[in-house]
DNA sequence: CTGTGGACGTTGAGCCCTCAACTTTCTTGC
DNA sequence: GCAAGAAAGTTGAGGGCTCAACGTCCACAG
């Protein structure tokens, strides 16, 4: 019944895992340690920064950042602990919340921002060739769309 | 200073990052629901099961699994509470501990398995094109590779 | 034989994430 | 208007991961 994986798809899945997990964790690590920022917190401050207003409502946040809403509420909480973000209430929608970017947040990310970049650009963009960083941009748009059509999704909106 | 990422960049590590994060979620999710077992821990069982005996130190679990020492302590720990691992001390170092895979945790993995790799196939390999999935696998062998010989790594062993 | 440095593995604190409730508010149908 | 259901966010428990510190043991130099 179940349709195995073949040698090549073994070592295909496993090169996938691998350089999942390296990348990542190193650039986690890198980000936590020169800035004190969680990878996860630091794409909500870039999507922020990136709003008009610097703000966003927060279901909005949660789409753009590929992020449940819990997990959101959880991150902004933290973030506005450390005064990089600040919660409004929304006029026209009570039950609605606001995440407003505020100078220091900005300021945070700004400080990050290089590092991190060429953390990006050492260990993805440096040890690929340019056919193969279109190659990548190509799969990793397949997939994202083969996750959200596959499961249960009925189609996209 | 700082080599930002132009357009064409920034959508492929955008890409990226939301491919891995749907993905592995996506993965993570079906294969803690339907058998209990993180995917990490399943990767342990996995590696376990494809050794000599099936059994490895840890240390050499921990470098088959890319995993930090610590985790594969915790992780392990929680395995034996599962019933699925045994740790035994090594003979030869007494400073070793050899994690061995047991009847009920062989039963567990092939539990999960072939569920498991329906999903793989779903959500990785379905989505892509024949070149498409070696191309994957080169890209993420460079990436391994230049993750560890990047940052510090003085040389590979 | 003994001391020192390194390797093996474990532990605990702290943090982040998930899952499953839950509250509040909007919306829809009657 | 009003009740039922859906949507927005939040919360708390539980679990996994990281980091740093630790105890134990090997290996090698004197």
């Amino acid at each position: 019944m179940t349709r195995w994986l073949d040698e090549e798809e073994q070592q295909t899945w496993r090169a996938f895992l691998g350089a999942h997990r390296l990348v990542f964790d190193q650039l986690d690590r890198e980000l936590q340690r020169d800035s004190g920022i969680p990878h996860a917190y630091y794409e909500i401050l870039v999507r922020l920064s990136e709003a008009p207003d610097r703000a966003l409502r927060m279901s909005a946040l949660a789409d753009r950042s590929q992020s449940s809403r819990s997990r959101l509420s959880h991150a902004v909480a933290r973030l506005e602990d450390n005064g990089w973000v600040e919660r409004r209430s929304c006029a026209d929608d009570k039950r609605g919340q606001v995440a407003h970017l505020t100078d220091a947040g900005f300021a945070a990310l700004a400080a990050a921002a290089p590092g991190h970049v060429e953390g990006v650009r050492a260990h993805v963009f440096d040890p690929l060739t340019p056919d193969q960083v279109r190659q990548l941009r190509e799969i990793s748009t397949a997939l994202v769309k083969g996750v959200l059509a596959g499961p249960d999704a009925p189609d996209c909106d």
